[in-house]
DNA sequence: TTGTACGCGTTATCAG
DNA sequence: CTGATAACGCGTACAA
């Protein structure tokens, strides 16, 4: 017994399919005893609607669709908790893609998801995206795109963002307060505007406070574990070796602890660490990690209200907006 | 300039919609040139095919619907990348939905699924759930279900497990050798079958070593960290505490270890301690975290693999599978 | 080499 | 109160 279309009931039942239809959406007016059994044989052999033909008709699929680069990570995971929250509320539908920060995957995706004719997109570009026609193509096929977190200047679109420059700032600020001198970075890949933004707030504070940031203390990784505990290790192996490390995310931080705890460093005594993004497990650690946090929920939700907003209301020629979220130091015990 | 159809195309170049189709297709013979001029136009207005056309066309969407309780464990996004990647290898997209451990969402998404017409659906029980019409109804409709982690008895389809009983046995089995008496265990929601059989592995193990379970020493909780903080705090201030928990999950762990640095007590000289599911900040903990560790990738990998050959070839009244993993005692500092 | 026509599931319109 | 039919976008069998 496979799925039942409106014609298969009607044939049952000997009536048309447009008494079906009307029944099931309890329209105008059916006579009783009709939309009782319509209704009845419906629910027995368990039919729901075709969504496909539904879209296809009404050229709406109340779905939008939501590529991240990766799921396996509390930030994105948080956000689409927040646009979630929006997008059911409000009717919509959720499909929810990883792009695995590779580009040929992104484009694939977004390919898809037009294919779909999803009512709107939300995404996070991928780490090595440097081309950018997959999504500037979106607004010659009047879909609604809204950037968050990882966005590009050259793509339209809106973009919700974080004021990474901000978030550096705010970190090195801190740690020169706390009495530090030999101030390092860990930055994330140089391809992201995430981490050109935070490293040169961080550079920022470090100017107008008058320290010197030497060159030798710049160094960058990977979000991999591996990779960032390998880079922390060389960093704190140096003949001279940092006193703080202001590391890019707090999984980056991590790896930094691993290193530090490797070397018997204790943190803060010997090595101040402040990481980016309040995870979860920040105050659970050893010491409790001192972070910048993102109001990635919170980001999630403007994300959803603006691209449904773009959705119901749509305007020919939009005007891209930008919201700017400002982080917010969390002191722990690590700094 | 809206998306365009076939029909859009055909028009504007003064040749049947057919043409353009099997110009797109790359089919039969077409003039080389009215080729070209179709994919060149395509090309230039970014046409992309309709899915829900083909979907009401060929009944197949090459889609598979993933529901999970919610993306932001780890657990569950390691067993999403594993489905993924063998789905996406197969040419199959998937859509991943969250439950949130309600009931109602679950429902909810099981009907959209359907609606959606996907060739297959894979998931992992809310732990609400206690009434499975929504999903016994797959099997009437012919659309082949895969249960993974958290499965039930009372629903047609393939199970996808981790030997849970097993899991707790080894905890418990290597908490005794370890030389601990007073041992504890942490319990997730009754209504789990995965923690009654942690639970029972670990009671069994508790048997056969001739030591005893004291009543108080079994406590439950749920999965937030509020509360396994509290529980495990209520358990370290009884007048005799424990000298050894078994944590149903690591993310309870988190919560001991938070309640056990709290009351200044040291692990694993006070207090032993041994988690569930091998989180990746485990080795990363101080100490670090012994745990089970759950295959979750593989287990994702091989859900994706038996939903597709029953998608691939179906048999009208399949035998439902079971299979196992053998979950991992992973040693690392904490007992 | 190309065109016509059908049907997939649904809703809306128009006609009874 | 109910039925017939067109339309949405596509692939394909059949016809030319």
């Amino acid at each position: 017994m496979p799925q039942v279309s409106i014609k298969d009931i009607a044939r049952m039942l000997n009536i048309s399919v447009a008494t079906v239809s009307r029944a099931l959406h309890d329209r105008y007016d059916v006579k009783p005893e009709t939309k009782r059994k319509v209704i009845e044989l419906a629910e027995k052999l368990n039919y729901r609607p075709n969504s496909h033909a539904i879209g296809l008709l009404t050229k709406r699929t109340h779905t939008i669709g939501l590529v991240v680069p990766e799921i396996d990570n509390q930030f994105f995971s948080e956000i689409i908790n927040g646009l979630e929250s929006v997008a059911y509320q409000q009717g919509y539908n959720v499909m929810i893609f990883q792009s695995q920060n590779i580009y040929e995957r992104e484009v694939k995706i977004i390919d898809q998801l037009i294919s779909a004719r999803v009512d709107g997109i939300a995404i996070s570009l991928g780490s090595t995206t440097q081309d950018f026609r997959h999504l500037n193509m979106l607004k010659e096929l009047d879909i609604p795109l809204v950037m968050f977190d990882r966005v590009h200047d050259s793509v339209f679109g809106h973009k919700i963002i974080n004021d990474n420059f901000d978030g550096g700032y705010k970190a090195g600020e801190f740690l020169i307060k706390s009495g530090r001198q030999r101030l390092a970075h860990i930055a994330g890949p140089d391809t992201l505007k995430l981490s050109r933004l935070r490293l040169q707030g961080f550079k920022a504070a470090l100017r107008d406070a008058q320290v010197e940031l030497k060159p030798e203390y710049l160094v960058d990784t990977t979000f991999r574990l591996e990779d960032s505990y390998q880079t922390a290790l060389d960093l704190l192996r140096l003949p001279e070796p940092p006193d703080a490390i202001f590391a890019v995310s707090d999984y980056v931080a991590l790896g930094v602890l691993k290193a530090a705890r490797e070397l018997n460093l204790q943190i803060p005594r010997d090595l101040a660490l402040i990481g980016f993004s309040n995870l979860s497990v920040g105050p659970l650690l050893e010491p409790p990690l001192t972070t910048i946090s993102q109001h990635s929920f919170e980001m999630g939700q403007v994300t959803a209200r603006i691209l449904l907003e773009n959705i119901e209301s749509p305007v020919k020629d939009y005007k891209p907006q930008t919201r700017i979220f400002k982080p917010e130091l969390v002191v722990r015990n690590s700094v």
